[in-house]
DNA sequence: TAATTCAGCGCAATTACTTGCAATTAATTC
DNA sequence: GAATTAATTGCAAGTAATTGCGCTGAATTA
């Protein structure tokens, strides 16, 4: 439970945050549109700019994670429900997962020639899926 | 030269198109308001909604790429001038340079592992650069 | 060269997202 | 529990990006 975790980064736990941590916690994937009507089914009256200041500041601690799978704004999802590489297809935009480590080899590379310590967690893979090479 | 490939999509190919597509190869990696501002050195009327249209198109098309160096807009470049894998700091911000020979084996693991063919120039890759694993 | 077609354009409206600021309130101290 | 501090909030304004629509013009055809 981070609850002590976010008091100990000196920051405030507010109702409003612990509202938008649990509603990308439920949804797994989510736009900050979908995190905004989770929490409002709670807080009717949470401001919109409320909420992309909480996914900003729980981002920097670093209890979720955003990336953009395509075009157009982020989705969300908790930092430590990441266990998979997501694969998106830019024909038909199905995500799919490959194990962390499956990049084992590739982290090493980068790390031994470019000295870059690489979070493979934070980043979606585009290419084309098994069905889409098909057509 | 690309301006029979657009043709042979079904595009026209129109002064500003042509402006748009010259301006993401003269900047290298750029933003949407940095392309319209070079575009309108030549084309001071052109509008900045007919630039993120030439933009989606011409990805669409192949002709580009956008990524997302970290949070909030993207960045634009050409397609054919792809030749490394981009390493973002999420510390410094900084982009450094990988070969595409070093991603080789990872995309063969996730081919044979999960069908997927992987498309290494369209992701940044993200992580910490040497300079800031010292601090 | 003129007529025709329809992709593309400019504009304004709209949506998505960010920021400045005064008020609120979580957390701390006494 | 009261006083204090400053992180956080709600609101409105601002910026970034997208969209609908009528008109324009690149490309095709005769």
């Amino acid at each position: 439970m981070p609850q002590d975790e976010i008091r100990a980064r000196g920051l405030r736990l507010t109702p409003q945050r612990q509202l938008v941590l649990n509603a990308v916690r439920e949804l797994g994937h989510a736009t900050p549109e979908e995190i905004a009507n989770t929490v409002r089914q709670m807080h009717p009256g949470i401001n919109l700019s409320t909420v992309y200041r909480n996914l900003e500041t729980l981002e920097t601690a670093g209890f979720i994670i955003h990336t953009h799978l395509g075009h157009g704004g982020a989705t969300y999802h908790a930092a430590d429900e990441i266990t998979h590489l997501h694969l998106v297809c830019g024909k038909c935009g199905k995500v799919d997962e490959s194990e962390l480590a499956d990049a084992k080899d590739f982290v090493e590379i980068i790390l031994k020639k470019r000295g870059f310590a690489t979070d493979v967690t934070h980043f979606a893979i585009y290419g084309t899926c098994a069905a889409c090479q098909v057509k």
